[in-house]
RNA sequence: GGCCCGUUGGAGAAGCGGUUCAACUCACUAGCCUUUCACGCUAGCAUUCACGGGUUCAAAUCCCGUACAGGUCACCA
């Protein structure tokens, strides 16, 4: 090894803490800080943090910002910040700092030259070779294999065996010849790759900076990673993190390579698929509650032995099992999501409902004039029907606003007899009615009831219908003293007049 | 094109060789319920698991092939 006598002291210290840890689960999700908080990545994360959480075992946040170009400022924040809105929280990471740290491989690489140790070791021992191509002639190299209909677009090995030269060059990886990677992946089962599919690819990029199946294999081999659950998009990674484990003779982590999350075509979720909303920031925004979204999530690809599926964080940790994630790509379903965040709405005090939805309503400068008690109000009649805290402002409108139109059923069930008496009767009661109020409202029924003859469904429909146009709705004398005295007469009259 | 993975109702999704195995959820449809909640309750909704062949006493479940779909083949992660 050629490594400097203090990192390698730095090594064998952690050798020491490997054996003692091997037992233990050690997971980790490894985010590089090229954006915000996806839907995918969160999904990585949450299936690891369950797993660890369920074997009780360490979840750690590793970055991998070795693309240097394409890192984002805020990207790092605002994804562990999202993570922790979401509920997760971790054992290990660049704010929290363990054993095995640095846990950021730019830091890692800059401070204790990992990567390039290791790299000049496989060159050491013949196993990787420096290639001095530049990305022209790489890239012409590859125009004419294909020019020439090869299949195999894997790289010429020109520079193998080349004498060391004065110039810039990158690290190739010398991809064994005839051999077999054979993983037993938790979810897809055994998978298998021969090493002639692979060509010998990059290791250490020309600007020193590893790539990242290369940082990756020997950072999970470093910091004990016991299983590595990612996206199947890494599937075809995996064979490449092997053969770097192997040529150190390093333990293989277990894999399990989760389902792809597929929009309606299909198509793998991207982040210019318009038509899904894509960052968690974007959800929190718009009102969704985090154990909705990490309940909907932990449904993307892994479904629980039981019925219920809405499942509070703490009951997803205690029945998180690996071997029940799925293998075929999982879809997003819109209309899931809020159907769970609705139950999650629903289950909400009116206190906290409120603190949810009325900002929506102050951005649109609703109610702005009204008292605690109308907000109050408001959000007591239509907390039972919001997908997201921000549709308080549609369900303000449709209610307020939308033009009062009778046709169809609901037009033909007012005009069945009796029902013009108990509509005028009701509305007589209504127009002494000072100031209005639910529960006096609620005994005006009643009584307007009594008063006609009218009662059960004859009743209750014919009123719900000439405040709302509808035949379901919210409670009813709560929904008629958010309406308002002058407006509920209003309707009454129209309907009346419409009989 | 090579390699890898997948294909169960309108949608999500369970089941992985045989005891109600075609669960469950969303959506939809129907009926019903209220003088304390009509976004509530109940019921209905795939004689069939892409297709073709094989193994087996027995297959949605195992094997082979076809079709279709997706992922991946970067000095990105």
């Amino acid at each position: 090894m050629l490594l400097a006598r203090g990192r390698q002291t730095y090594y064998n210290e952690l050798k020491t803490l490997r054996r003692q840890t091997m037992k233990n689960v050690r997971v980790r999700y490894a985010p590089s800080p090229t954006g915000y908080l996806h839907i995918g990545n969160a999904r990585t994360a949450l299936f690891n943090y369950l797993f660890a959480r369920h074997h009780e075992g360490s979840f750690i946040v590793r970055i991998e910002d070795t693309d240097v170009k394409r890192n984002v400022d805020q990207g790092i924040e605002n994804q562990m910040n999202y993570l922790k809105w979401l509920g997760m929280d971790w054992d290990e990471s660049i704010d929290k700092p363990g054993a095995y740290g640095p846990y950021r491989q730019l830091e890692r690489h800059e401070k204790l030259n990992v990567y390039k140790d290791y790299a000049n070791d496989l060159i050491e021992k013949g196993l990787a070779y420096k290639c001095y191509c530049s990305p022209e002639e790489l890239e012409a190299e590859i125009e004419e294999k294909k020019a020439r209909g090869e299949s195999n677009l894997h790289y010429s090995r020109k520079c193998l065996g080349k004498p060391d030269q004065d110039a810039p060059y990158m690290v190739r990886f010398k991809v064994p010849d005839e051999t077999t990677y054979t993983f037993d992946d938790i979810v897809k089962g055994e998978v298998t790759f021969r090493s002639e599919d692979v060509g010998d690819w990059v290791i250490l990029k020309r600007n020193g900076i590893p790539t990242y199946n290369f940082a990756c294999a020997i950072d999970d081999h470093l910091m004990a990673i016991s299983h590595v659950l990612r996206g199947e998009d890494h599937i075809t990674n995996t064979p490449k993190q092997l053969m770097v484990l192997d040529a150190f003779d390093w333990k293989h982590p277990t894999y399990g390579h989760m389902p792809l999350i597929v929009n309606d075509n299909h198509k793998k979720l991207s982040k210019r698929d318009a038509d899904i909303i894509q960052f968690i920031e974007q959800y929190h925004k718009l009102g969704y509650l985090p154990d909705a979204l990490f309940n909907f999530i932990a449904l993307l690809g892994w479904s629980p032995d039981k019925k219920e599926e809405i499942l509070s964080p703490e009951e997803l940790i205690k029945r998180f099992d690996e071997t029940r994630m799925s293998s075929s790509p999982a879809t997003f379903d819109k209309e899931k999501l809020a159907f769970i965040n609705n139950r999650y709405i629903k289950a909400l005090s009116n206190e906290e409902a409120l603190d949810l939805c009325k900002p929506f309503l102050i951005d649109e400068n609703i109610g702005l004039e009204q008292d605690e008690s109308w907000f109050v109000d408001l959000i007591e009649v239509f907390k039972d029907r919001l997908s997201f805290g921000a549709q308080i402002v549609d369900l303000y409108r449709d209610f307020f606003e939308k033009p009062f139109i009778l046709e169809g059923d609901v037009l033909e069930f007012i005009k069945q007899d009796g029902v013009k008496a108990l509509l005028e009767t009701f509305k007589n009661m209504v127009e002494n009615m000072d100031p209005l109020a639910s529960d006096t409202l609620k005994k005006a029924i009643k009584e307007a009831g009594k008063e006609t003859g009218m009662k059960g469904k004859m009743l209750f429909m014919p009123l719900r219908i000439a405040v709302s146009a509808s035949m379901h709705g919210p409670d009813l004398p709560k929904m008629m003293n958010l309406m308002g005295k002058e407006r509920l007469i209003k309707r009454l009259e129209y309907t009346i007049r419409h009989l």
